[in-house]
DNA sequence: AGCCAGGCTACCG
DNA sequence: CGGTAGCATGGC
């Protein structure tokens, strides 16, 4: 099984950060509606954003109180443009936040459907199942560029297969876990990130040796 | 110097 | 439908 060969091969991620620190093997996360709106806001700003530049956004959004969806709210537009700035994309990150934060009010507490998010602007299929595994853990398996790179050069899945046909095929094969599609999917981007990043894709990578001994 | 990053929307044919 | 330009900054 892939999730056991990464797992032994990167340990375990402890995936989502907060306050930006990784919380290995403690899956109790978010504990307040704080955590969990930092974790929707970091979902928001990563998209095709390491994760590196985020941090530096979500501390300048920390030092001005804004990680709180109310202060959001009532922050300046160019206060939240200037703070976000370093994650990249600040124009249109901002609008996204902005339309996101006054949805999340909105639920008072409640745990959204995936349609709600979807119907969001700014908010596509990725950024909604990370919110809801890492933030709601809901099980859903978060597929994101990593995983379709991974498993296509592992010829597992077909590089036409779209988002959705690749999550259902992830989940159908999988345990309903919550902390296990956590896990998986942090791994994944563990394991791509150092075998992954550039062409050509898997030099070295554990995971196909195994599979070309093993077939 | 140039490519890549934990995507999404708008618009094209 | 499928394909792609634009979005913007930081790291390496």
């Amino acid at each position: 099984m892939i999730y056991k060969k990464l797992l032994s091969l990167h340990g375990p991620q402890g995936w989502w950060p907060i306050g930006a620190t990784y919380h290995k093997k403690n899956y109790d996360i978010p504990k307040t509606s704080e955590e969990l709106f930092e974790i929707c806001v970091g979902a928001i700003l990563t998209q095709n954003t390491s994760f590196r530049s985020v941090d530096l956004a979500l501390n300048n959004l920390r030092e001005h109180n804004l990680l709180n969806p109310k202060n959001l709210m009532k922050a300046s537009e160019n206060l939240v443009k200037t703070c976000i700035k370093p994650s990249g994309y600040f124009n249109q990150k901002t609008k996204k936040l902005l339309i996101f934060t006054n949805f999340f009010l909105q639920l008072k507490n409640r745990k959204p459907l995936r349609s709600e998010l979807l119907s969001l602007w700014g908010i596509g299929p990725e950024t909604a199942d990370s919110m809801l595994l890492y933030g709601w853990h809901e099980p859903i398996f978060v597929i994101d560029a990593y995983t379709k790179r991974i498993f296509t050069h592992l010829k597992l899945i077909d590089t036409a297969f779209k988002y959705e046909e690749i999550r259902k095929i992830f989940e159908k094969n999988l345990p309903l876990d919550y902390i296990l599609f956590n896990e998986y999917h942090a791994l994944i981007v563990a394991h791509a990130k150092q075998f992954y990043s550039k062409k050509p894709y898997g030099i070295g990578c554990p995971v196909e040796l195994y599979f070309s001994k093993t077939s």
